[in-house]
RNA sequence: GCCGUCGUAGCUCAGCUGGUGGAGCGGCUGACUGUUAAUCAGCAGGUCGCAGGUUCGAAUCCUGUCGACGGCGCCA
């Protein structure tokens, strides 16, 4: 049944093609309604959608009989003539010869009215529509083009385990589950595994799950997201950052270049993503903190940025910017480099989204004297017993080296100006849903 | 963890100072040969989140509880 049979794709017929040629469409039915003897069905099979006229003198009267009743989300095939017509939305229509009804839907739940609640209920429908379809194209470009850029540059991906004996990073709370008699944990990073790694194989990086047990209630955190880590041998934190502003630059020109449409769709123009190249802007966090008082905020010298400072940092950017060498008092992670010119800091970096959207990557060059190490684990009230391996890394061959963690879900929301994270993945997983 | 908002028909909501539960959309029946979320006429559809309490009487007032959503913190 695949190939052949005349069937053709609606964005192709949108595009011009097939003009007064005879096709196939498959789909499901987006909006129909009848009138006396004429059904219009609009039509969606994944890459667009067009209006079909059924008309009961040229499909007969059992057919049109059957176009009438189909309900939304009905699967149909139909064929007939593609005619340019401007009463038609989309300027094209089908004029049907045949209308063939795969299957018939039930009412569909969803209709012009819909709450946040019950959308996220009824997920596994809401996927069809045409935000989160557009959505899951544009991810899947960034994917391949992250992918394609790592290839090129000579980076090798591998596939770190998720189950894990160690919380990994201090701080955050990790999911623990029975691991035949034994706790095990959800990763929440795979760095110490790709830091492992890096002695073979110089440069990795790794696309897998992480899992965070926070309870955030905010429109860029998820339970579960998709994480994209990198590690290399003999990079410093100012090359870590060149990977990065090139990373993204290439992922945001790949997309610009490849899903218009999609972007156009969300209300993002193509044209801005296609500006950003490297390099980004690279402030330390004491400008960041000069640029706050300029801007008339109250704010300490020390603390962590939170939601309100990045999105006055970020407000009016267009490309992402870099913050870099934060205070040990805000980043407490242990295998954080402490700066040799001002020891009150660290060597890491954090590259903000423009337009407020925040935090997208979070990078540094890593510690790499084992005395330090346990020295920062017990400052956090932490087992060095407990990092055992990882300590064992520093002791043969230990060579100076930085990664990074890219949120994938947080990219898509800048890059699809979303308001939520929620929509950059298809099945949310929030601290209070991880159904369906 | 903290602050806030909301639970009434399949969906979105109205329902005032307590007195026999409503509308629009969706569905069903019928009309209509150019509709654009079609239109018009009619029909069906409810344990008012749950549990207590006040009252002759509670969707409405009180208490508790559960759930969801919005914001902050934590982070990617």
């Amino acid at each position: 049944m695949e190939p052949g049979d005349g069937v053709v794709l609606i964005s192709d017929i949108l595009g011009g093609e097939h003009v007064e040629k005879d096709v196939t469409v498959r789909g499901w039915i987006y909006r129909i309604r009848s009138s006396g003897s004429i059904v219009f069905a609009v039509v969606r099979d994944g890459t667009g959608n067009i209006q079909a006229t059924i008309k009961k003198n040229v499909v007969g009267d059992e057919e049109f009989e059957k176009a009438s009743q189909t309900l939304v989300e009905s699967s149909v095939k139909i064929t007939g003539t593609v005619a340019e017509d401007e009463r038609a939305p989309g300027g094209y229509e089908l004029k049907a010869s045949n209308f063939s009804l795969i299957h018939m839907a039930e009412p569909f739940p969803i209709t012009k009215d819909q709450s946040e609640e019950f959308l996220l209920d009824k997920r596994h429908l809401w996927v069809r529509s045409q935000k989160l379809t557009s959505v899951m194209r544009v991810k899947a470009t960034l994917l391949s083009a992250a992918r394609e850029w790592f290839e090129k540059e000579g980076w090798v991906e591998v596939t770190p385990p998720i189950l894990s004996a160690s919380a990994g990073e201090g701080g955050s709370t990790v999911f623990g589950l029975k691991y035949f008699g034994k706790t095990a944990f959800l990763a929440q990073t795979a760095q110490l595994h790709l830091e492992a790694l890096i002695f073979s194989l110089d440069k990795v990086y790794s696309l897998t799950p992480s899992f965070r047990a926070e309870k955030s209630r905010t429109p860029r955190h998820l339970t579960e997201f998709w994480h994209l880590e990198g590690e290399a041998a003999w990079v410093d934190n100012e090359g870590n950052m060149d990977v990065h502003e090139q990373l993204i630059s290439h992922m945001c020109q790949v997309v610009a270049e490849k899903n218009k449409a999609q972007l156009r769709e969300l209300g993002r123009d193509p044209t801005i993503l296609e500006a950003i190249t490297p390099p980004f802007d690279r402030i330390t966090y004491s400008d960041a903190v000069d640029m706050l008082h300029d801007k008339g905020m109250d704010f300490t010298w020390g603390d962590d940025f939170g939601t309100v400072e990045e999105r006055l940092l970020t407000e009016d950017l267009v490309s992402p910017m870099f913050v870099k060498n934060y205070p040990k008092s805000a980043k407490a992670a242990f295998y954080m480099k402490e700066n040799p010119d001002d020891t009150t800091t660290v060597l890491c970096s954090d590259l903000l989204a423009p337009e407020g959207y925040g935090e997208i990557i979070g990078a540094s060059e890593r510690e790499v004297e084992n005395h330090t190490l346990i020295d920062r684990l017990l400052e956090q009230g932490a087992d060095p017993d407990n990092y055992e391996w990882y300590l064992d890394l520093r002791k043969y061959g230990s060579v100076p080296h930085s990664g990074f963690g890219i949120g994938i879900e947080r990219v898509v929301r800048w890059i699809c100006r979303l308001d939520h994270i929620r929509d950059a993945v298809p099945f949310p997983r929030t601290p209070s849903r991880f159904y369906p």
